[in-house]
DNA sequence: TTAAAAAGTTGAAATAGCTCAATTTCGTCT
DNA sequence: AGACGAAATTGAGCTATTTCAACTTTTTAA
């Protein structure tokens, strides 16, 4: 990853919840704030680390994942251009509670945590729409519990490929590898597989190479639904 | 339910949040706000229903579940004195996003989310301590995507008694049905069952009627950690 | 261009946890 | 006090899913 400064005024003065601050408290913020450069692949946040930032993808695509195990992790969702990664560093403890890796090559704000809280102190429209963006990640986060206590592995795929179809990101499919889509699934890799096949030889999906298109969305619910 | 008007200055007013709250403000909202009281066991809210209020637990202890499916529910987390039951009718959709119910004899203030809404957008301090206690619930919901995502049940049931053991509710065991610790580990009343067996023998906690009583902490920590 | 590594695919075997059914204990109501 | 219903307990069989191992395809790197 290399520094930008240079980009720094335009991260993301007009993106989202920071258009309702003022020019001054722009330039605040943006004097806290560090810009950097991630590619493909790489590692932007880890779980347990110390959080003096809050992370702010300002262009790209990352998956957010929670490290269970040494081995084994759950992705629990996805950020594009405009979306935190990482907002909990303010609060209570001072570590990341996910990690996080760029899907694609991106560019990703550090805002400094003591930057947001005192803007978060003294613009309470601002304070709104960060509790209106907290809020739904909250119903995401309720949405997976859901999708996990699922007995069958058939619905916990279905909820998955929805999820990843609403999120709205047009070459999606292209940057998510199978195991990448098991972990958002949190099944095997193997019952990945064979569950698309499954799915493709009953219409519902097409396989084509990687890309995952969804042709009968109304089954997916319904498979979804039923858990 | 009884309507308990009389309390109503009472409710909440001397209540963490609330507390930064000018006396204006505490008498603005408290017109808006209706107080009830729920016997043990009544529904206090059902997923899915319209939402024109946010619930606020002023006096009792309830449990927050979702409903995944006709049978089957999942507990996500507790709340005593001072906590929000439901806070998620403000933003987006009109409707509770999960259930809950008493799990003793309860106080509950229903605030109108207008009346909620203007005091965040007008009270910045407010909505900063509300931005804390959200993320507070958020550190919840990915503790409990964690523990989903276990293969084995030992580490959700531990996982599961290191919760109720850290909510700090005295007698709380005594409110909790073997089902209802079942549908917070998400695994059946049967293995519950067993397994609390199994951690007895091995001496990790005592049973004593529906009381568990936890022995040996750092072994349960163990458990949990290996999933 | 070729080799090596990584990712994807397939089938067979092992197993963890659920369901079902029977039994016991507990709590409540008359 | 007795009786009924609900909750808790126990064991056995079943099955969905994972794990393992072999193989193929794709991607990366030299």
């Amino acid at each position: 990853m290399t520094s930008s400064t240079d980009k720094d005024l335009l991260c993301f003065g007009h993106l989202s919840c920071f258009n309702s601050l003022t020019e001054e408290e722009l330039s605040f913020i943006q004097k806290s704030t560090r810009s950097l450069f991630f590619k493909k692949g790489e590692t932007i946040c880890k779980q347990g680390a110390f959080a003096p930032y809050v992370i702010f993808l300002s262009d790209g695509l990352a998956k957010i994942y929670i490290e269970v195990t040494r081995e084994k992790q759950i992705s629990t969702h996805l950020a594009q251009s405009g979306d935190f990664i990482s907002f909990s560093s303010i609060f209570n403890h001072d570590e990341y509670n996910t990690s996080a890796a760029a899907l694609v090559d991106s560019d990703v704000c550090m805002i400094e945590k003591d930057a947001i809280i005192s803007l978060l102190k003294s613009n309470s429209e601002f304070a709104y729409r960060i509790i209106a963006r907290n809020w739904q990640l909250g119903n995401r986060l309720f949405n997976i519990i859901n999708n996990l206590s699922f007995k069958q592995m058939a619905g916990k795929l279905a909820a998955t490929l929805i999820y990843l179809e609403d999120f709205g990101y047009d070459s999606l499919f292209e940057n998510l590898s199978r195991k990448e889509i098991a972990e958002f699934a949190n099944i095997s890799i193997e019952s990945t597989v064979k569950l698309l096949k499954d799915f493709a030889s009953d219409g519902i999906v097409t396989l084509d190479g990687k890309i995952v298109i969804i042709n009968n969305r109304s089954a997916l619910e319904d498979i979804a639904r039923k858990g």
